[in-house]
DNA sequence: GATGAATGAGAATTCATTCAT
DNA sequence: CATGAATGAATTCTCATTCAT
């Protein structure tokens, strides 16, 4: 692992546990264990090292690159897809420390241009391809379609910042919430 | 408007736009119009008006009440039941700077003990007495009328965090998500 | 106990406790029962009471009083003299706060000039006046006589000093002090 | 002379005139030339350095190591040994900034528990040392050594603490002082 | 006399950032 | 590339003092 490595897994993990403002520089450096000096040459300012992190932990991340290597033919039906998206995502965030990151950039995302206008693009990407996909398995109106993608992601979002609330198994979670999406559909609407 | 009042008026706007760290005690006592000096009779430390402008914007809030005065009887069926919690979500973050503040919260929660106990005895209390309430309505398992209630709150919570991502009126929104929710049920089920 | 009292009183307790810089006028006032504003009534500045129970905690107030009242005729020799003054000294300290005030006076007298003069003048009289008295039972050079008497009201503040490091009973103490005075002088020169 | 000395000399310098709480750690830094951040990367925290230069100004400080160092056999009496001791403690005590930092140590010490252990520790060791040493010297009861120790120790502190209020050269008051103990213990037991 | 809310100057402490080595 | 001492602006928090009621 490189100086670079070092102070990205370092700040990840910090980050994580306190949130961005409430780790110094100093606690980073310190993690990785080279001189503050050095984080400098990689990092021009923390908000970079913050911005670089925080794009990580992005719940997009996971689910674009699933978008741009499946399609339609796949799946057998909508059930199934959202399945698969379910899988993904909770495998993205097995890694809890990047839930964690997720939420803290959520809040922090307004105070940083670049990070706000990302994080809405990709959002609005992520729903209108979500919303697309849903569209291509069943036969309902583009408004419930959008509602019903949102909702899973909401769902799937809801389960991490509840997890230690009341404790579900997440495959369980998963299964639960595909059915009760799908039933929804698969009865009001003719499948395709 | 007595002067405490002013504070968290004020603490509460400046934290909606910038978030709890980014704030300073000068800002809020500038905005209030009062001295330094003054903000530290009201809170002994920043932390404590953190800590009170964070519970006035938790979910809960807005549904315990709910869930106080209202009972079964009420409501004809889950959907209308369902409808009215997310009126009353949608009225509670009708406030701008609650919903802020809410993602805030999430974000700061794990750095403030109290803070965190709070949040997780609330939300447990929440999802429990949203399940039991499901419960009442529809003859389901238990584990699908958990998932089924965090989905519904899921999904309003992602609503307001993508509000600004893909534009849907907030009635038209929660008129589709009830749909969704009450038709995977009435078709897979026996309504009580 | 008027309102003054009740102050002095606290303001006593409370820099015993913890030195005059270390209380506040806060903790003075919420101790004596009193509103904050009150203080300021019968105190120009934290300064005076300072001042004012600083000069009540000088061991010259117990031992000068003791000057005034009585003359060499009441006693029958050094030792009696210096028992005497002892057991004032004792007597005034039995009050464990004002030893502490007077370590406390020690140190601040320096930035306080009113106290600093107050407290040189009232020093440089009780060894002056010490030395005389001395004088007049014991017939030694002056210089020796000054040390003696130096010894003894040092002796007798190390013992407060020291209270806690080495557990001897006060009367105990002050009669081995006397001893060892008396004995010096009487062997080596002639008793008056 | 690196940072951390330049600070502790300025510390010293500064506390011996004002005490430690009426010394900013601004008026420190200035003194010292360096910049504010400097100061807490040589002390966590302003009681770190009044802990340290406090710790430099205990007599036992100049008395343990003299204790450490010689023994009996190097004196002919306790007159000599006592006149030895009190010459390192006047060595020590040159330094009038030692003198002035011992009286606001005396002072402070209740509010920081680890210097009043540390105090009581050196306090209780040099009283029981000393009180060892004399009965090497002299044979009389061990109480009545204690006291001629502590009354020893207290004349020496009682010079530095008088000493603006009756001149007298500090090697004028030893000699005296050494006469008196001797004397008294001369003439009344037998020497060892 | 008594009150206590309000003040604001001032003190301690933090921390991102720089730079000479 | 790497270091870590030094910086100083920014921040939190304290507290003596005032003053309208």
């Amino acid at each position: 692992m490189d100086t670079r490595e070092k102070l990205l897994h370092s700040a990840k993990k910090l980050f994580a546990s306190k949130g961005f403002d409430r780790v110094t520089v100093d606690e980073i450096v310190k993690d990785a264990g080279v001189a503050k000096g050095t984080f400098y040459l990689y990092f021009k300012r923390k908000e970079d090292i913050i911005r670089e992190v925080a794009i990580m932990a992005m719940p997009f991340q996971a689910l674009s690159d699933v978008f741009k290597s499946v399609d339609r033919e796949s799946f057998r039906n909508l059930g199934d897809y959202l399945r698969f998206l379910g899988e993904k995502f909770f495998e993205h965030y097995s890694d809890r420390e990047l839930a964690c990151i997720f939420f803290h950039t959520v809040s922090i995302k307004s105070s940083i241009t670049s990070l706000n206008d990302l994080h809405r693009e990709l959002c609005s990407k992520l729903i209108k391809e979500g919303t697309r996909r849903v569209l291509e398995f069943v036969n309902i109106e583009e408004k419930k379609a959008e509602v019903l993608f949102r909702t899973f992601l909401g769902s799937l979002l809801h389960y991490l910042y509840s997890e230690d609330c009341s404790p579900i198994d997440h495959k369980e979670y998963l299964e639960n919430l595909v059915q009760i999406l799908t039933n929804s559909i698969n009865n009001s609407t003719s499948s395709k």
